[in-house]
DNA sequence: CATGAATGAGACTTCATTCAT
DNA sequence: GATGAATGAAGTCTCATTCAT
C-alpha cells in the first residue's frame, strides 16, 4: 500500500515514465469507466482524467476496446482469489470460512473499480463479461473443492457444495456491488449451523 | 400467458393501436438493451425492432432516458415479489422457503431481461440503480421478517435473519445473472440445515 | 378596444366559429413568433398556445410559411397608418407634427407585436423583410409630400423632406424596438428647430 | 485593409494554421446567418461555407450558440464608435456632425453583416439582442454627451441631447437596415437647422 | 371539422480514431 | 514521445407535413 503511493510519483528514465504514463491511464480509464460506464465514458473524458491528451491514449492502446481489455488483465484479480483459496486447504471450515468470508470481501473492495465495472459492462462487452464468468467459475471451484474436502475430512455433513460455495461468494460479492452492508460472520453462522432450531434439527433431519 | 400472446396481435381502432405500438415498443426498446446495453442501443435499432420510424419514439417517450424510465415502471416486476412472499406468511419455512426458493428464480426468469437491464445499466443509469436496489431491499426485508416470524414460531432458531434472507436471495438472483445453473433445493437444503456435520454439531453449537 | 374583447369570446354558429378559430390562430401565431422567432416557434408551440391540435392548422393555413403571410396581410397596419398621414394634410406642421409622432408611436405600441416580427424575421423570410421595405417607404413617402406640402405653403423651410421624413420615423420606429424610451415632444422638438443656438442660427444661416 | 487581405491567405505553421482556420469559421458563420438568419443556418452550412467538416465546428466552439457569442464578441465594433466619436470632443458641432454620420455610415457599412445579425437576431436569441441594446445604449450616450458639450460651449441651443443623439443614429443605422440610401448631409441639415422656415421661426421660437 | 398517429428529412452534437507536426 | 487539429460516422432529437379515423 505505502510503497504503492510512491510507486504513484513520476519516475524519472525514459522507460520508467512510460510505463508509469500507462498506469496512469489505466487507473484514469477504470475510474472513469466506473464512474460513467464503459460507453459512457469518452476518450477525452479518459485522457483529461489522465492529464493527457487524445493522441496519446492510442500510443499505448490501440482502441478503447484494447484498453477495457488491458484493465482486465493488468488489474484482474483471481491471482488474488486463488492465493486467498490456497491458503485454506486442510484447516477446519469453521475458522477458515469467517476468514475466508471477511478476505473475500476484503478482496472484492479493494478491487472495488473493477467489480462495478464488472457488473456494469453488460452484454455489449462481451470481453468484460467473460472476464466476470471466469471469475466467478473459478472461485466456486476453489471453494467447492475445498468444502469437499472438509467433507471427506468428516468435519462438514455431505451435501451439494457446489451449492454452498455459492451460496457464500454470491451473497458476499452482491452485497458488495448493491452497498448492502453484509455482515460476513452472520453470513457464515447462518451457513455453517443452518436455520432449524435444534430440537426441531433431529427430527427434521432424519425425516429424510 | 395464452391470452396475451392473443392480445399481441394488432387490434383495431385508433386508440387501441396507439396504445398497442407503445407496448410494441417497451417490448423492443427492453430486447434491445438487454441485447446491446442501454448506451449501446440506439433509437434507430429500438425503433427498426419495433417496426416504427424513429420520430415515432418520440411520440410516445419524451426520451430515451424516459423510455427507460418507462420501462423501468411498467414492467417491474416488484408487485409479483410481494404476492410470492405474501403467500408464505404462517406456513413453515420446511416447505416454505424451497417453494419461494423456486418462485423466486421462476420470477427472475420470466423477467430475464428486466432483470439484465437492471445488472447492465451501472452508475451511467441512476434511475435503472436505484430501481435495483430498491427491488434488493424490498426482497430482503420481506423475507427478513417471514423468517423472524418463524424464528418467533419456535421453528426456526435465532438468527440474523438480514443475513439469511440475504444469502438466498442473492444466491437464487446472482445465479439467474451470471448463468450458473443453481439447484434451488440445494441451496435451500444448506440454508436450512448448514454444513456442520450432525456430529461436531452439537459439540460446536453446544461450545456457544 | 371593448367590442374587440368581446369579438373573443367563442361564438356560436359553424361559419362564425370557424372564423372565430382562425383569429385565435393568428393570434396565437404571432405571440409565438414575436416570443420564440419565426423559426424558433414549432407548428407545435403555435397549435398548443390556440388550444388545438397540429393537424387544424393545416385546414385553415396551406403551411407554416402560409400562415406567416396571413398574419402579414390581415395583421398589417398600413391601413392605420394612410388615416393617420391623411388626417394632417393642409394643417400647420408645428402641431401636426407632434400629433403625429405620438400618433406613429401609438400605432407601434398598438401593434408591438408585428413589428416585433418584422424586425425578428431577417433575410430568411423575404416575405416579411418585403412587409417591412413596403410599410416603411409608404410611411416615408407619406410624410415627405405632407412635409413638402408645408414647405410649399411657406410655413417650414425648403429642405431635403424625404431626409426629414425618415428622422422622425426611424427615430420613433427604433425607439419602439429597441425599447429606448423615447419623447416624441423632445424629437419634435429637435426636428422643428434644430440645434443650433439662436445666436449663431442667423449667422450660420445667413453664412450659407 | 490591403494587408488583411493578405492576412486571408492561409499561413504556415500547426498553430497558426488553427487560428486561421477558427477566423475562417467566424466569418463563414457571419455571413450564413446574415443570409440565412441564425436558426435558418445550419451548421452544416456554415462549415460547408468554411470548407470544413461539420464535426471540426465543435473543435472551436462548445456549440452554436457559443459561436454566436464568439462574432459578437470577435466581431463587435464597439471600439471603433468609441474612436470615432472621441474625435469629436472640443470640436465644432457645424463640421463635426456631418463627417460623424458620414463615420458611422462608413462604420456600419463595413460591419453590414454584423448589423443585420443584430436585426436579425430577435427575440430568440437575447445574448445577440443584449448586444445590439450595449451597442445603441453607449453610442447614444458619447453623442449626447458630445452635444451636451457643445451645448456648454454656447454653440448648440440647449435641448435634449438624448432626444437629437438617438435622431441621428437612429435614422442612419435603420437606413443602412432597411436599405434606404439615406443622404447623411441632408440628414444633418435638418438636424442643426430645423424644419421650420426662418421667417416664422423668430415667432415660434419667441412664441415659447 | 377535428384529432393525433405517423413519417422522413434534417437539425445539433459527440466520438473514436488518424496524422502532420 | 506527445500534441491537438481534423475527420466521418453515428447518435439523439425536432419538426413540418400528411392522413386515416
Amino acid at each position: 500500500m505505502l510503497s504503492k503511493r510512491l510507486i504513484n510519483e513520476r519516475p524519472a528514465g525514459r522507460r520508467a515514465q512510460a510505463r508509469w504514463r500507462r498506469e496512469r491511464m489505466l487507473d484514469a480509464a477504470l475510474a472513469t469507466f466506473v464512474d460513467k460506464g464503459i460507453d459512457g465514458a469518452s476518450v477525452k473524458d479518459i485522457t483529461a482524467a489522465a492529464g493527457v491528451t487524445q493522441g496519446l491514449l492510442y500510443h499505448y492502446f490501440d482502441s478503447k476496446d484494447a484498453l477495457v481489455l488491458a484493465i482486465l488483465t493488468e488489474r484482474g484479480f483471481l491471482p488474488d482469489l486463488r492465493r486467498l483459496l490456497a491458503g485454506a486447504a486442510d484447516r477446519p471450515a469453521a475458522s477458515v470460512l469467517p476468514e475466508l468470508a471477511a478476505g473475500f470481501r476484503r478482496l472484492l473492495a479493494d478491487h472495488a473499480e473493477l467489480v462495478a465495472l464488472f457488473f456494469a459492462a453488460g452484454r455489449a462487452h462481451p470481453a468484460v463479461r467473460a472476464g466476470l464468468q471466469g471469475f466467478v467459475a473459478e472461485g466456486q471451484r476453489l471453494l467447492a473443492d475445498y468444502l469437499a474436502s472438509r467433507v471427506a475430512a468428516g468435519e462438514l455433513r455431505p451435501h451439494d457444495t457446489r451449492a454452498a460455495a455459492q451460496l457464500l461468494l454470491s451473497t458476499v460479492a452482491l452485497g458488495q456491488v448493491t452497498g448492502a452492508d453484509t455482515d460476513p460472520e452472520a453470513v457464515v453462522d447462518v451457513l455453517l449451523h443452518g436455520l432449524t432450531a435444534p430440537d426441531t434439527h433431529a427430527r427434521s433431519r432424519g425425516g429424510r
